[in-house]
DNA sequence: ATCTATTGATAAGA
DNA sequence: TTCTTATCAATAGAT
């Protein structure tokens, strides 16, 4: 038998398509496409995207990676013309604090480190004087002056890690403080970015595009 | 003439891309792609379409018909969420943590206070010890066990202020860390049966990358 | 939903 | 980044 061999694929004009059966076969077909292009770019390049369509009929339809919502949220967030969300100012000061936080974390650690060196001298004047009358124990002038040293240090250490609790606390518990001591924002800065997207949008429509394309402040 | 044959178009395997400049020109390409898909689909079906990507590298792309914020703006009130916001989750996670930190932070500050005041005990030790020879000085056992006691909590106060930095750390750098999501992209529809559509995400893909940066770099 | 002929997208390479 | 080319992948139209 002869077979009957199908158009195939035909050239369409982008354009509104009237039939409506038609219409909703490729809207189905293409969004299954877009969808799957959108899950082939997060798995290639490790991005992460959301996209929300509102079909003519209402219905509505998404796809997201590895969430719709929180992508949507950290977009909205970064674009507050009406009412800024705090969130977001709050985890950039956040992060502008845990630079500084690690600085004096680092700090801390070190006198630790260094107290528990004295700490071990200490250990072996004890384990040696256990073996002897502590009056005859070898500890000289050398001895105290360890022992002054643990005690300055140990002040100092008392000082530092009580600021730095304090602090924490005040980060933690009163974020909003930050919003008040240190003016400088570094964090969310826009880079406008005249994109040549548009060119195959100018053709037969004119959708809007607004591409943003900025600086991220966590990375 | 020798023409010179081109590899042409290779079929590709979709797992991340390691190469950074081909990733980056990917990505480029890809995300024409895409945006050019939903400006067709938005022309030929006449539907409302937001797409917003998180690059890996920090920026933000976005593309919608007619605008962005409208659509997801809507899509947000329409989707007063399966669960609950997930801000209100992430808040829920911060005060729990705030709770605990408060907590553990307490625990760090009394064996402070405790330390204190060993550490004066020690000065008195000393300052007794500076006005004769060490050697005659009233130190008695009671001394010795001091200087145990103290170099014991010492130790103690090292693991313990270390232990809570770590954690306070990873609570401050990464809060996101609470929306551990599967790594798998995820269609969100509503008033609509499941499609075939989540087909090409479960079936052959490799495994996605879930490292999507947080904040990696700050220690 | 499935099938193909075609168009459209894009990986490599320059 | 942009262009070319050879292929691969998406899909219009028909079943």
């Amino acid at each position: 038998m002869a077979k009957k061999p199908s158009m195939g694929r035909q050239k369409i004009k982008i354009a509104k398509i009237e039939i409506k059966n038609h219409l909703q076969v490729t809207f189905s077909k293409r969004r299954s496409g877009i969808f799957k292009k959108a899950s082939e770019l997060c798995t290639l390049c490790g991005v992460e995207i959301a996209i929300v369509v509102f079909s003519p009929a209402g219905k509505v339809f998404s796809f997201g990676h590895p969430n719709v919502e929180p992508i949507i949220e950290r977009f909205s967030s970064r674009n507050p013309s009406p009412n800024p969300n705090s969130f977001r100012l709050l985890e950039a000061h956040m992060n502008a604090t845990v630079c500084e936080l690690n600085l004096q974390l680092g700090h801390i650690l070190n006198e630790l480190e260094v107290e528990t060196k004295r700490g071990d001298t200490l250990d072996h004047m004890i384990k040696s004087s256990q073996s002897h009358y502590w009056w005859e124990s070898p500890v000289s002038k050398l001895g105290l002056h360890e022992l002054e040293q643990l005690r300055n240090a140990m002040e100092e250490l008392t000082k530092t890690v009580t600021t730095q609790a304090s602090k924490l606390m005040s980060v933690v518990t009163n974020p909003s403080s930050f919003f008040k001591s240190t003016g400088a924002g570094v964090f969310d800065q826009y880079e406008s970015k005249p994109t040549h997207d548009q060119v195959f949008l100018g053709s037969s429509t004119a959708p809007v595009n607004d591409n943003f394309g900025y600086c991220h402040g966590f990375f």
